[in-house]
DNA sequence: ATACAAAATTAGACTTGTCTAATAAACTAA
DNA sequence: TTAGTTTATTAGACAAGTCTAATTTTGTAT
């Protein structure tokens, strides 16, 4: 009879703190059993089931009218696995020579990979990035995640400049969409014009390319 | 609804694989429900349930008197999953400097990440090595094994000396007392005496160590 | 050949995580 | 406030993988 440890934490399990952690960045929004199912892919019903396994564990608490909130213990395991996520893309990026839009899937399996100091050993063979392929920040050990000025390029001036610090969207498609454009972390780019129908924008991306991008491109941008 | 593909295997299917390839190693036995049970350390009956399902997928063959077999596809697949094993053990004793005795806990954590490609590029990081830090040979990208010659300790006679080659027992314990032991591949050892009684060895090991240990242990370690 | 032991198999149940459909509660707009 | 629409929740079912407790089959020793 495997005895189920209070600390021993299902795939699933982590995947469910992680997108309460997701979503606890954006502070506007409540943390809702829909909210977590539309994160999630899962229908509500299975997330109120998880709401309830986790809640009895003490990772998280959970209100009607409040939402759900991480708890200590479930928001230092949430930070971890981010942890793991962002060194483990480094590592693919930098050692394994994988490119930006291939990268998240496969950290997305090698964050739940468990073994204590495995991380900080990471950590220290990659040099303690400070930042990951996206320009996300690395939390440390400790669960300290360094925090950097970011605005979403959609809030940038007509004729102000700006540089790239990260993007807020991690899929394929949109990564390879910025290989295209040549836009990396650290590219600087001017906002020629804001077309007033659509919030369409005009920009100088680099010395060479001209283009127009969505607002909903501007919006998938952090810079600063 | 998402679409069982055919050709996607879940973690419990790897490692029952994993097990039956492991098992066919040893020529000598049976591949049966029994032997299978044993090396997952399940039921037989939930054997039973695995091999239908993995029969119908044509993963193995399977017969009452015959006992199972991997089929063509099955042993590709599991001879891959032995592969990324010993890749990743080299990575976390060669890059993260873990000690013999931990890292093959956390390989059998990352054997099962998938990507097409990961184990070339981490072959290719890792500059092609032959064997894993326990002496066992890494499959090739096509599935070739180098095979070696590698006696028992146990089969060598008084007065001989030989090489460790590899271990057969990747145990934290036993691999604990090799350390203790100062054994590691390539070490000399020389079979002083051979203790009728139990069949312990007396044996010099290196040049510093001269100690006895049980048929048990010489049954654990390869040689040439 | 008979009888006991070991191995294979079946039946039925349990757990985790999921779903759909139905119901209850809360919110919103006229 | 009252109808209509979203959310939250419950109920019941299902798939995967596991178990224990039969039951059947096979093997073996005398």
């Amino acid at each position: 009879m495997p005895i189920p440890h209070e600390t021993m934490r299902s795939l699933t399990e982590e995947n469910y703190l992680k997108a309460i952690y997701r979503i606890s960045l954006n502070k506007k929004l409540k943390i809702s059993p829909t909210a977590i199912a539309d994160e999630m892919g899962v229908s509500a019903a299975s997330v109120i089931d998880m709401i309830k396994k986790l809640s009895e564990k003490k990772l998280i608490s959970y209100d009607k009218v409040k939402g759900a909130k991480l708890l200590e213990r479930g928001q230092k395991e949430a930070v971890a696995i981010i942890r793991n996520h962002r060194l483990w893309e480094v590592f693919l990026l930098e050692k394994l020579n994988y490119s930006w839009d291939e990268i998240h899937d496969i950290a997305e399996q090698l964050e739940h990979v468990k073994h204590p100091e495995l991380a900080d050993r990471l950590d220290a063979f990659l040099g303690h990035p400070e930042y990951d392929p996206h320009g996300d920040p690395i939390p440390k050990s400790n669960g300290d995640i360094p925090t950097t000025v970011k605005t979403l390029l959609s809030e940038i001036e007509i004729g102000k400049s700006c540089r790239v610090v990260a993007v807020k969207d991690t899929s394929s498609v949109f990564l390879q969409y910025l290989v295209q454009l040549s836009v990396n972390i650290g590219t600087k780019i001017k906002v020629l014009d804001i077309v007033p129908f659509d919030n369409s924008m005009l920009l100088q991306i680099g010395k060479e390319i001209k283009t127009t991008v969505s607002k909903r491109f501007a919006e998938s941008l952090l810079v600063d």
